[in-house]
DNA sequence: GATGAATGAGTATTCATTCAT
DNA sequence: CATGAATGAATACTCATTCAT
């Protein structure tokens, strides 16, 4: 009888929240953005459409909401050392990183990688000024370059050291399109992925670009 | 005023097909497949929505019409040698090929990407029965095997002669996966593509992949 | 912490009805009835939806009861004298009168119009049985039906003492749709009406219509 | 058999136009806008709603093209004489004008009417720059105050030549405020009003204002 | 071959109102 | 008295496809 607190309301608004963004985040990423219907989501989440738009805005709204939380979860997944340098056993430890968490939210990753080759989808969620998709306060493009130029000393540091001969930016490029290209792979092909595979792609890339 | 000729008719035929085609494939590429509407192709090709449907049955099997020409072309680019094997010059030559043809048929690579991970719309192109994309009467992914075991004996050839020591298999994985990578970046980004990031990248694979 | 006696509540009960009618009026008067938002009024008024619901039945029950409490208020400002002549002395204090309550209650006025203009609003409101928009008990229409009487006659009496030849009806409704007229033009022309043209329609106005 | 001319499609096209603006002008002006659905219109015109938006972009672009042409035709009824200036003659039969328009045309002046005391609505139509809604060319703010400085000349002029006393432009508001009021009560009774009423109005307007 | 009028099923979104707490 | 989560019916608008001419 007596009125719920504002904290029970939190909780409660917190749950329908997150039900919604896992129902929606596996149906976008199954079926598409677009193909998924508002209609759909509500209905595998077992709550009204009204209830959905008491959360989220609008459709592109749910679709950043939901890029925005598991960015941030990858981010805080990477968190551990941010001296800004890349030591050796760090740079094994974030290949490994990337490929477990790859599995790990494997929906989500082909979600990211639908949105973005679906024109007209990715600019107004991460374009727009009210926008809001960031990665710890910074948004993807810039979050991206401060990685690649850790990378690229990071081979600018092995190549001292080992005496090998390459240019540390086609270096860091050629490792970064092999860890794209077999995400892009692994996402495409729908579970039929031999668990080996998987194996062989972290210990040719370890012994070809990590330090021995 | 004389009636035209089957032969003209056939011509007539012919060019409006290759028109109709060719505008598609520069929407479908920029605007999506699903944004792009009949209306704005019918118009920009100067044609009634009617006529396009003289010619194509529906939306899907214009896209069809289209993935198979572009693979056919695509194809017959690399037909110059099918011995079957790969020698090191062809490895290199192919190396090149691929990347000249991903520049000059960046809308269609851009559109593949795209259509490939657009789930509901690839199923219907390749997987129904009714639907022929091929590539010189192969299906895509038939296609693709014979590639991959073809490269992995280039690989094997290599390591025998080389000395080096690694995974046939993975090394196979290594350079498709950073030449689907690279591939992915460049469709990605749109226009703003240095030059010189080709010829970087090109070089890098030809050191690390071919044969001294 | 000592409960509170029935008068308190009967007097947070009148506070926050008032608070509700003097914000849902604003809003109605600027934004339209059926583009005020429940949602907006409870969030405006600072109290919660359901509370609304507690005090209005619904969201025409909200309107009926604002223009229920104006009218009856703009009523007791006319009641001065109900002897059911116009002497010329009142005559030109009713016209003031008027254009003070036009001026102080333009908020309400411009609901009035709004309202009155729309279609499906205000049959729900006046006609229906359980309606009960009156002015001091009286049905609006018979209100200004009386008023329409009391006119005609006052010109009545004026054209008798004056010797001048007009038909008192063609009079009365000269002079109630110049104010009418003047009226519309008023609450059409947002906040941009200069104040002498008030001066300059009142000066007319008795000049014309009330005697010398 | 033979396709149909570019001329037979522009009649086709006129005359579903047409009956689409006519009935939606009928439930605009006795339903209002927003209570009018789009559904209800195709049903009544006949057609899908799909045609509708063939033919008219939104529900707005549906009543700009509505306004656009009333007011288009209205402007052309009086077109007659434009040198500018207001000859006595001009003036009585422009009030007969007036009244004869408000008479014919009472479905679009309850539409105006209504549309211009409904915020929200006007404003998209009007103040928008791709907003089309012109009298002959010009926003109707622009052809409103030509009309209204016409006036002042007139009563100017009448002033000089009757040796009456009054100020002219308070003359000019007196007048228009007038008629205005009378528009406003025609519109709001529901069919319920006298002809006769008609008269009295035109005599008794032009007995006040015009030369005699 | 060629046209574009016509269709209608499908989709995101809004909002007054209810009700458990 | 007070809250805001939850509902669902209603609405504008889209677009591939058909078909009479």
């Amino acid at each position: 009888m007596s009125p719920r607190t504002p904290q029970q309301f939190r909780e409660i608004r917190e749950e329908k929240m997150t039900l919604i963004m896992d129902v929606a985040l596996e149906h976008f990423s199954n079926i598409g953005f677009h193909a998924t219907t508002i209609n759909h989501i509500a209905k595998h989440a077992g709550i009204s459409k009204g209830l959905l738009y008491n959360y989220f805005k609008s459709k592109e709204d749910l679709l950043a909401a939901i890029l925005n939380r598991s960015l941030t979860d990858i981010y805080n997944d990477f968190d551990t050392d941010h001296d800004g340098t890349l030591s050796g056993d760090e740079f094994e430890h974030f290949i490994r990183k990337v490929f477990n968490i790859l599995r790990e939210k494997k929906q989500f990753w082909k979600l990211l990688f639908r949105i973005m080759l679906q024109p007209g989808v990715i600019e107004n969620i991460f374009n727009v000024k009210n926008s809001s998709v960031k990665i710890s306060g910074m948004p993807l493009r810039e979050f991206s370059e401060k990685f690649m130029s850790m990378m690229v000393e990071f081979f600018n540091r092995k190549k001292e050291t080992s005496g090998e001969d390459y240019d540390p930016v086609a270096e860091m490029f050629m490792f970064s399109n092999t860890v794209k290209g077999f995400c892009l792979t692994y996402i495409l092909t729908d579970d039929i992925y031999p668990d080996d595979y998987f194996e062989i792609m972290i210990n040719a890339l370890i012994k070809r670009y990590s330090v021995k």
